[in-house]
RNA sequence: GGGCCGAUAGCUCAGCUGGCAGAGCACCGCCCUUUUAAGGCGGGUGUCCUGGGUUCGAUCCCCAGUCGGCUCACCA
């Protein structure tokens, strides 16, 4: 990449310039006994007079953000991964041989600094620096400090860049990491067990979606990256495991979007002896004590919309919530009225759709973007529910329940399907969907239907789609803005 | 994949009806020992996304493409 602008060479030349100095510009380890976090969380509140008489001796190391020098003397501000704090450098202390090398710093590079604590005119707590170590010499420079860096294409492609100069995408990702952590406590805490279970899979299962091929050589076989873990899940319910959770990467071969990201991670637990009634009590303990947990409430703004997570939850069944949105009775039972009023809605239909699906078409063109409050939709029709158990009182809907908030889709859970011959009727359906045309249909997995053949304990197991929860705890509306490292298209040379 | 919008200096952006490429910050030089968007004086550092076309002349108009954003379709 050969883009080295006069910026980059006048950078190259004071490299070679240090060097000639017998500096070494990429030094080794450095010693610090403070970060700048903590130095304010300690020292803010003493005095100018305090540190004058009990003097405290620092060392830091950091990036250097900002300078502003004079003839004589420097302020600037020296970046850890904690915060920021402003150093003085003055050519009275440091000498004329140090003051040099000083000269030749830009902002960007990385320093190790001793000194001690004082304030300074205007009360700012700074380190007077006694001696500094160059660390890293930084070779391209930083973007300029008032508008900082605002191309979403930078931004998502050099993240390196946009964490440095945007401390509020920092502070989404280090949200991102303790929400994941305290699902991970909360899971663990009701002693379920996290497991691994296979990425790359001979049938993607578990999901209804495109998968990514790819090849194994030494197999001679082509192996597709997983859409879901859940059959693999469901296994480890048979040979016993009675609570489990994944926290991991999906991949489906879909559209990207503000809401879909090609590879996103998700939460899968299951749940033995119990169904999907508990799940809803459990979801929104297990969503509303994180919340309060990692940003202190429950009450939230996602696109300025006013959102309280603060249980209990409504619970309205899927039909019922089609009735509530106008469906009259007699669409709700006849697949053509369906299919009818489904088109009407521009609902892109091939034909041979079940009325399951139709009315879902009619679900998410009438229902779920008017879902604002967090809302559990329950009992889903069968047709398009092939994992799910089916209700006793009524085989044409299971147990089964999606989580909206904000018009959005965050997690689906169900009673999980364990008499081993529905389940495979179930994916006999789909293949015949398949074969219709639907590429998304489920496959046949024999093996999982040999597994429940076994015997799988009754049980209910949900998926919460991690990125999206971080993206309403966050306030963020793009999963771009919640992936270290979205997807992009290649960049070109 | 469709529609709409965008791409100009390292960054953030302006650029009229087609006539020698602009600003702020950053950077370089000089001055400056309490600044924090430090200040003063001087300096423009560019494949105007790429390739064609129209034109005496294109950053600007036309065509094709690349990348990005939003949106629709698909999906979680």
């Amino acid at each position: 990449m050969p883009d080295y602008n006069e910026l980059i060479q006048q950078r190259f030349k004071k490299l070679d310039e240090i060097r000639g100095k017998g500096i070494n510009p990429y030094s080794g380890r450095y010693e610090a006994t403070s970060r700048a976090q903590d130095l304010h969380d300690s020292y803010d509140n003493a005095t100018k007079e305090d540190l004058e008489k009990n003097r405290v001796e620092v060392s830091l190391a950091g990036r250097i953000i900002a300078m502003r020098s004079f003839g004589k003397a420097a302020f600037s501000h020296i970046q850890d991964g904690s915060g920021k704090l402003q150093v003085y450098f003055q050519k009275n202390t440091l000498g004329e041989d140090r003051y040099g090398l000083f000269k030749k710093l830009d902002i960007g590079d990385f320093i190790g600094v001793k000194g001690f604590l004082f304030r300074t005119k205007t009360d700012e707590l700074t380190v007077e620096v006694e001696d500094f170590v160059l660390l890293t010499k930084s070779l391209r420079p930083l973007p300029e400090k008032w508008h900082g860096l605002t191309d979403t294409e930078i931004r998502y492609r050099q993240r390196y860049v946009d964490l440095i100069v945007n401390p509020d995408v920092k502070k989404v990702f280090l949200l991102r990491t303790r929400i994941i952590q305290a699902v991970r406590a909360f899971l663990a805490s009701r002693e379920y067990l996290e497991v691994e279970t296979p990425m790359m899979q001979t049938i993607p299962g578990g999901a209804a979606a495109k998968p990514f091929k790819t090849h194994h050589n030494a197999l001679g076989m082509d192996l597709f990256l997983r859409i879901a873990p859940e059959l693999y899940l469901k296994r480890l319910l048979v040979g016993g495991f009675e609570r489990v959770f994944e926290i991991n990467r999906n991949f489906r071969n879909e559209g990207i979007s503000t809401w879909h990201n090609p590879e996103f991670t998700m939460l899968e637990f299951y749940t033995a002896y119990a169904d999907y009634r508990d799940l809803m009590d459990m979801t929104e303990e297990l969503i509303s004590s994180v919340a309060r947990e990692v940003i202190g409430t429950t009450e939230i703004t996602y696109e300025g919309m006013s959102i309280s997570l603060a249980p209990p939850w409504k619970r309205l069944s899927f039909i019922d919530s089609l009735r509530e949105a106008g469906v009259s009775d007699d669409v709700l039972t006849n697949e053509d009225k369906a299919r009818a009023h489904a088109k009407k809605l521009g609902a892109n239909l091939k034909g041979g759709e079940p009325l399951g699906k139709l009315l879902n078409e009619l679900f998410e063109a009438l229902v779920e973007p008017n879902i604002v409050q967090p809302t559990f939709i329950t009992d889903y029709p069968t047709d398009i529910s092939p994992l799910s158990k089916k209700r006793e009182d009524n085989p044409d809907i299971v147990e089964r329940f999606e989580l909206f908030v904000g018009g959005k889709e965050l997690a689906n859970a169900f009673s999980e399907l364990n008499d081993p011959v529905d389940q495979k009727e179930r994916f006999m359906k789909q293949l015949a969907e398949r074969e219709a045309g639907d590429e998304e249909a489920h496959q046949m997995d024999a093996d999982f239907v040999r597994a429940l053949e076994y015997g799988m304990p009754p049980a209910a197991g949900e998926g919460i789609g991690i990125d999206r929860l971080v993206m309403l705890l966050t306030g963020s509306s793009s999963i771009r803005d919640v992936i270290l490292f979205p997807q992009m298209k290649k960049e070109k040379a």
